[in-house]
DNA sequence: TTGAAAGCGGTACCAG
DNA sequence: CTGGTACCGCTTTCAA
């Protein structure tokens, strides 16, 4: 069996008071009594037990992560955010995917009550409805990543979707395009991806650029859907010029589709990504895409949640980050 | 304040151990009784506590992961493989990554054990002997994946890192290669590295090809690194026709400096990387590297761990599991 | 089928 | 500076 506080006391002949302040307020015990308690712990390898002092103390020093997948590297990006934020202040996590599968947010928030997390990180708002209800009606401290959170009482910490979408087309117009075609998420799974499609929208309507619903493509967040899509894209009847996806991974599906389809990309063919993966800078043609701060969100985002948890601050948080369209060589200057 | 069983009990009037009965064994409760009981935690949006139920039950159904770092996509794989195991087996995962760094593993180690979790899943043996000494003294399931661990008494799910490295160097030679390189990760990061390394010395020596320091070159896994790594290679007075790059994020940065070098990969200049990336199909040209069972190895793993905990198992499990060389386009035929 | 009560391993308040 | 002792919320015999 392990050892206990109370075997160490009996060891040590103190009370058990005694040795759980040696653990949380050393200082509090004269020097001799600690260090034969110390010494006595070390020797009966005594492990604390962070259930029963999470019991007492009512505090586990979690916090519950709710990200769409892991394999995404932007999300492995920003969850390491959250991770080194976290661990800085003596927090860990518990990971949890939806995949984007209906009813996995609301399971991984009810685990993460049941654990007795300290406080949530939401990537994007939650997605169903009943979500939100549980939430309120248990107490538990949140955090929205990724997009500006539906309730001005619950803080986030994002950048601004519409905006960086609005540039990319902004961006393509200014390169001489016209014809310009996009490659979403879909719409259901995440409110970003609206968000990025509304941009693309404004975008064109600032430049009196008709929208044209056939070469505006809602797909899943994979290489395949990105090939496939792009695939369609170049084979309407009057194909677009440039094509902005929805993220870096539709990006790579979409260059490898279009070289199948024997179109130069950056040439003839312009695209643009979401995200700025890593690998991104290494593909060919080198990706012109929108880095967005994921490590900083998700560090800034548990930071605030963790001030929040300590009672650091009482105001709700909203932060907006800057987006930077990252210049590389995909997409061509038209005459 | 929250909810507990005494104030279910109390409301339902009947005893704590009813209620839970309900939420442990409800069909040792009467029907009407339990329905009942069922219908008051649901008005009082009771929540059960994880904390306290473990701590009596000794049992937290929560696995502590070890992994390098979460932003190269092969550990993601891999921790959503042990992701959907656990989870399908009713257990959560804390996530910890040591990034290569010293100490990080037992400090995780340690977090692990007073937590409680049922287990731990390491990639890789434990790199430091306190880990393993440490992990000794206390009683705690653990399994490592990876690699083939170095005690018979450990648990392992693994593939033949030898074996795949000797296979890359068999198919450099067999399209007419003879000087190759090699970028390899760091020894003291990861024992894999080194068994990569010698698989790849074994291929040279079992084709009489002499083994070449000049051209093989130990570095952190990086996109960065092997963009410097293939530079150097590249400016040898004799540089390799063929680099064998230690994983596919090496391979990435290798193939950026070497069309830097306006070498023509496929052409003059073969690459083959290890992992097999999602990115990798769609690079240019297209990668060839060591498909690996990532998902599996976490999934296999994870099981295992869990029929050790359960009691379901009482032997040392040992699976090692198949890779592929994926063919692709970045190894030309040389005459 | 149900209840009483002794844990599980800590914390924290009140005394001294 | 230290001890005594009620909790924290749930589980699990043992009896009834």
């Amino acid at each position: 069996m392990a050892t206990t506080i109370s075997d160490i006391a009996r060891l040590a002949g103190v009370s058990r008071a005694t040795v759980s302040r040696v653990i949380n307020n050393p200082e509090q015990v004269k020097e001799k009594t600690r260090n034969k308690i110390l010494r006595i712990m070390e020797e009966q390898n005594y492990v604390y037990n962070a259930l029963a002092g999470g019991l007492s103390k009512n505090s586990t020093r979690t916090l519950g992560l709710i990200i769409p997948t892991i394999t995404n590297p932007i999300f492995a990006v920003s969850t390491k955010g959250i991770q080194n934020a976290a661990a800085a202040r003596g927090y860990s996590i518990i990971l949890g995917s939806t995949e984007y599968a209906e009813g996995m947010e609301l399971n991984l928030v009810r685990l993460y009550l049941e654990k007795r997390v300290d406080g949530i990180v939401f990537t994007g708002n939650p997605q169903d409805p009943r979500t939100a209800e549980y939430l309120a009606s248990r107490q538990i401290p949140y955090i929205v990543t990724w997009e500006v959170s539906q309730s001005d009482r619950v803080p986030f910490v994002t950048f601004n979707n519409i905006k960086a979408a609005y540039q990319v087309v902004d961006y393509f117009i200014s390169m001489g395009h016209r014809r310009i075609g996009m490659i979403s998420g879909r719409f259901y799974e995440t409110g970003r991806a609206k968000k990025r499609w509304e941009g693309y929208v404004e975008g064109l309507k600032n430049w009196d650029v008709p929208y044209d619903e056939n070469i505006v493509i809602q797909k899943e967040y994979s290489v395949a859907s990105g090939r496939e899509a792009m695939g369609r894209l170049l084979r309407d009847p009057n194909p677009p010029t440039a094509v902005f996806c929805g993220n870096d991974i539709l990006a790579y599906g979409a260059i490898a589709a279009a070289k199948e389809h024997k179109r130069s990309i950056g040439t003839d063919l312009g695209i643009i990504g979401f995200d700025d993966l890593e690998m991104s800078a290494v593909m060919d043609p080198p990706l012109t895409t929108v880095r967005i701060p994921g490590h900083e969100m998700g560090s800034m985002g548990a930071n605030a949640l963790i001030d929040i948890i300590e009672g650091k601050t009482t105001e709700t948080v909203q932060y907006v980050l800057e987006t930077d369209l990252i210049l590389r060589s995909s997409v061509p200057k038209l005459k």
